[in-house]
DNA sequence: TCCCGCGCTGAGAACGTTCTCAATTCGACG
DNA sequence: CGTCGAATTGAGAACGTTCTCAGCGCGGGA
């Protein structure tokens, strides 16, 4: 358990005094001459000196280290944005530090004390349930994954889900569907973007708006399944059902089947995410892939620029566009109306 | 961009010394007398005091950070092994960074330098290539997420895949199956378990051995179809077929599918692993689900022990017991033999 | 010859914590 | 009232780095 060489070791080494070993190992080569430079190098190598960064850290205020914080690394959205997000900032040195909050919002709390403690040079943030105050207050630059709309002073990165959503829409709408069901998620306790586009999409068409073939459930298969369960135990079901995600949406592929109904033929089903198993599904899953490792890469861009560049002032907010992947779960209705 | 308060702006406000004050803000309360406690809490709260860590990482030389190195956290298998990992090492104050090395060793490598570096407490990782040495001389507990054969001096923590694969086999002889196709993947140029086994199983049971549908690739889905494909084109096609991993058995139900055989009424088919998409396929696959959350635990709690009790010296090799979960892909063969 | 400036190097402070050791206070007891 | 041990507190070093400032040697210009 030797200890591991520091840079007074390879000074000693290399006869000069640390302050010259430092310039030589760090980028103020240019200061030192060249004979002692290789003298530098050579004593490094010879004692496999590796740098401190924590001792580093201390001096410079700089960690190195930024802070992704989701609300599940197993829910499968997220292992995609986590990836963009490391690759990025993997590239530019810096190391990511992924915590669950698991939507709640103690969880999130404690996790922004561990951010102060451990001097993290960012964050990047799908906010449960935390106040832009308290993320301000950390006094480091902050990116939000998401809309962002509850906090706008601070940079956010999230998907089109207007554009997505009009999108899934306006297919099942080509494709001749005229009832078309919605089972959508609350986010937040805020009324689904998902909703509002429904709604608005049936007035631009002037189509009938049945309230009840429009379900609110949560985010989950089982959600999914139930409301698709009721949805087409319905007098007159709809021919085709938007999901706000490929977990609901799968959901109620399995009810549908149960009940018997033949997917696409009898009911179309468009879910929205584009997560691994949308693909495997059968029929495959048509669905609304959003851009996930696209936001997990913006938001590691944006949040290195802020890093770099403090004076930087002008708020960010972008939002990815998303992509409609058409597989095997949609079709025309058997009857256009 | 006030600077954070120091344990120095606490002792002053509460008018002792820097020590005291340290003293009360760390283990040791029943050093300090209980007013004189109460008077550097009231600071601390006051100023809003945070711990530097990285300031006592440098004196201390403990920073409570774990690394993790996985092939990918995109690939559905290890989200759930590393949010055991997460939560255990998390509820004993560790931060967790996880890396992907892709199955390159460069990145490894290079990860094990941020390792040193950045003094992490301890690593977790799926060796790809890196030889023990190189981990040994990281001089941090190690523990070793796979077999570990390669590494025999390492506490390692893996699944039985024998007894896992026995019970996938055993599963389909109940049925009636008596030709049963393997398509297993090569992991790290080493023979696989599951052709091990495979080959163990027909002695056992007397059951002919034909190499023929015995069919090696890597670990994907396409790898799965391809070899799905040419199994079905056999002049006398097994009536199951076992996978490495449940990738691998999805591009094979999905070839199955492409050339009209149904699942399961014609072919049989089990998968390896439980990922989440598992679940979703229609049939849903019987698969072998290996304790990945449990992996992840355990995992982290040797590693604790390990960083905790520098003295233990038994190593650690766990095999966690695998779980064959039937579900719509397996049944009885048309005609049993 | 002297001085100045430049190129290069070294001494030492600072970052914020922990921890050792010594100093001080306190209470009890003789 | 003095003494002693225990309880409590403080001074200051140490962790390994970065970085400021000063010093040194040397060559060229006055």
């Amino acid at each position: 358990m030797s200890r591991w060489p520091t840079i007074i070791d390879v000074a000693k080494l290399a006869g000069v005094s640390k302050a010259t070993a430092a310039r030589v190992l760090n980028g103020q080569q240019d200061l030192v001459r060249d004979v002692t430079q290789q003298r530098v190098l050579a004593a490094a190598k010879e004692l496999g000196y590796v740098r401190n960064a924590v001792a580093g850290s201390l001096r410079t205020d700089q960690t190195y280290m930024v802070a992704l914080s989701i609300p599940d690394i197993t829910n499968p959205f997220w292992p995609v944005v986590a990836r963009g997000v490391q690759d990025t900032l993997e590239a530019e040195g810096y190391a990511t530090v992924i915590v669950n909050s698991d939507w709640k919002s103690e969880r999130e709390t404690k996790f922004l004390t561990l951010v102060r403690r451990n001097r993290f040079d960012g964050l990047i943030i799908n906010a449960v349930d935390t106040s832009s105050q308290e993320l301000e207050t950390l006094n480091i630059p902050v990116v939000i994954l998401g809309g962002g709309s509850n906090h706008p002073r601070l940079d956010a990165v999230g998907s089109d889900t207007v554009q997505g959503t009009d999108a899934a829409l306006q297919h099942l709408f080509d494709l001749g569907h005229r009832r078309i069901g919605l089972i959508s998620a609350l986010n937040r306790r805020h009324y689904s973007t998902q909703a509002d586009r429904y709604i608005e999409f049936h007035q631009r068409h002037n189509l009938p708006l049945d309230r009840s073939i429009l379900i609110e459930g949560d985010f989950t298969e089982e959600a999914g399944y139930d409301a698709m369960h009721s949805l087409m135990r319905l007098p007159l079901p709809p021919t085709a059902v938007l999901a706000s995600n490929d977990n609901i949406a799968i959901g109620a592929m399995k009810a549908a089947r149960a009940l018997g109904h033949r997917i696409p033929e009898e009911v179309s089903i468009v879910g929205m995410d584009d997560i691994h198993a949308a693909a495997t599904t059968s029929p495959a899953l048509t669905t609304v892939a959003k851009p996930k490792y696209d936001i997990g890469v913006t938001a590691a861009r944006i949040l290195i620029q802020r890093i770099s560049e403090p004076e930087m002032t002008a708020v960010q907010k972008r939002k990815l566009p998303c992509e409609l992947i058409v597989r095997g779960s949609t079709a025309a209705p058997r009857t256009s109306s």
